[in-house]
DNA sequence: ATGCATGAGAA
DNA sequence: TCTCATGCATA
C-alpha cells in the first residue's frame, strides 16, 4: 500500500495536500508581490566578486573530507595552493582574546581551500550508513581514520564544546584557526559547521571525518595556551554578501504537505508547485534538498 | 542556531 | 539530477 499512493499521485494530491496545509492560512494568501523575499544587504562591493542579481558563480569550493569506505587508496587529489591570507599568526591564533566575546563576524574576503579528500558512495534511495566499517583502513594518504562509534562522537562533540568555552574561543574561531593546523587537506571551516559539529547535526560520516581535526586543534590550542599565546591581530572586513531567500510560513506549510506526500517530486511537480506557490522553481528544489538532508539527520539521530 | 544556497561527485 | 558537505546570511 503505497503503490497505488503514489502511482495516483497527481494534480489531486498535490492540491489535497495544499488544502490540507491551507486550512490554517485561509484567508491570508493574496499577496501584491511575490513572497520571495530576497534580502540583500549589499555593504562595500569594491571589487567584481560576484553578481547579486544575475546567477554568476561565486568561487568557493567546498571539499569534502568524508573518508570511509573500504578501500585501497586514493589521495588527495588536490594540490590546495598556498593560501594568500595566512595572516594568522604562526602557531595558533585561536581567535585568542578571552575577553573578546562571542561571535566575532570575522570576516574573510575571500577563498578557504579546503583540499580534504572526498569519498563516498551511498545510493540514492536506500542509503546505507555503516558506520563500522573499521578493520582495514589506515591508508587515507593523510587522512586520519575514525571510529564508528556513534557514543564516542557524542561525547566528544561535547567535550569539544566544554573545552573551546573554556579556552574562551567562538565557534568561528576555531573554524579559521583550523586552517593554521596545517593538515593537509585542511582548511578552515565555517562557525556554521563547527556549531553543528557540537550539536551533533551533521551526518554521521561528516562527524567522524571531522572528528580527529578538531581534536588536533582542541590539542594544539590547549597547547599553545599553556604556553603562551595571545595576540592580537588584525582582521581585515571584507564584503561579500549573498543573500537568503525567505519563504513565508504559509508556503512553508504547503511546501511542507507536499513533501509529506511526496519526498522527491519530479522536476515538472516541482516546476508546478513553484508556481503555485510563486516561488522560482529552483527555490522549490532546493528546498526539497535541504529538506530531505534534514530529514536524513533527524532519522538517524532519532536512532542513536 | 538555522534557513536557504552552492558545488563537486556519483548515479 | 540527486546527495552530501559546507557556507553565508539571518533570526
Amino acid at each position: 500500500m503505497q503503490g497505488n499512493i503514489f502511482a495516483g499521485f497527481d494534480e489531486t494530491l498535490l492540491q489535497r495536500a495544499e488544502a490540507l496545509a491551507a486550512v490554517d492560512i485561509v484567508a491570508q494568501k493574496s499577496h501584491p508581490f511575490k513572497p520571495d523575499a530576497t534580502y540583500h544587504t549589499m555593504t562595500t562591493m569594491t571589487s567584481m566578486t560576484c553578481t547579486p542579481t544575475s546567477s554568476s558563480g561565486h568561487l568557493h569550493h567546498p571539499s569534502v573530507l568524508t573518508s570511509h569506505h573500504h578501500h585501497p587508496h586514493h589521495q588527495p587529489t588536490q594540490g590546495l595552493e598556498g593560501d594568500l591570507l595566512d595572516h594568522l599568526t604562526p602557531g595558533i591564533s585561536i581567535g585568542g582574546m578571552p575577553g573578546s566575546d562571542v561571535c566575532s563576524t570575522a570576516s574573510h574576503p575571500h577563498s578557504h581551500m579546503s583540499a580534504i579528500n572526498h569519498m563516498q558512495h551511498h545510493h540514492p534511495q536506500s542509503m546505507n550508513m555503516h558506520p563500522h566499517s573499521l578493520g582495514s583502513h589506515t591508508s587515507l594518504g593523510g587522512g586520519g581514520d575514525s571510529e564508528p562509534d556513534p557514543r564516542e562522537l557524542e561525547s566528544f562533540a561535547e567535550r569539544f564544546k566544554q573545552r573551546r568555552i573554556k579556552l574562551g574561543v567562538t565557534q568561528a574561531d576555531v573554524g579559521s584557526a583550523l586552517a593554521n593546523l596545517k593538515i593537509p587537506g585542511v582548511g578552515c571551516l565555517s562557525q556554521s559547521t563547527i556549531c553543528r559539529f557540537e550539536s551533533l547535526t551533521l551526518s554521521h560520516n561528516n562527524m567522524v571525518a571531522l572528528k580527529p581535526i578538531l581534536e588536533a586543534w582542541l590539542e594544539e590550542a590547549e597547547r599553545a595556551q599553556r604556553e603562551k599565546m595571545a595576540k592580537p591581530e588584525i582582521f581585515n572586513g571584507g564584503d561579500k554578501k549573498r543573500k537568503r531567500t525567505s519563504i513565508a510560513a504559509p508556503e512553508k506549510r504547503s511546501l511542507e504537505a507536499y513533501f509529506a506526500v511526496q519526498p522527491r517530486p519530479s522536476s515538472e511537480k516541482i516546476a508546478a508547485i513553484a508556481e503555485k506557490l510563486d516561488l522560482k522553481k529552483n527555490v522549490v528544489r532546493v528546498w526539497f534538498c535541504n529538506q530531505r538532508q534534514k530529514q536524513k539527520r533527524m532519522k538517524f539521530s532519532a536512532t542513536h
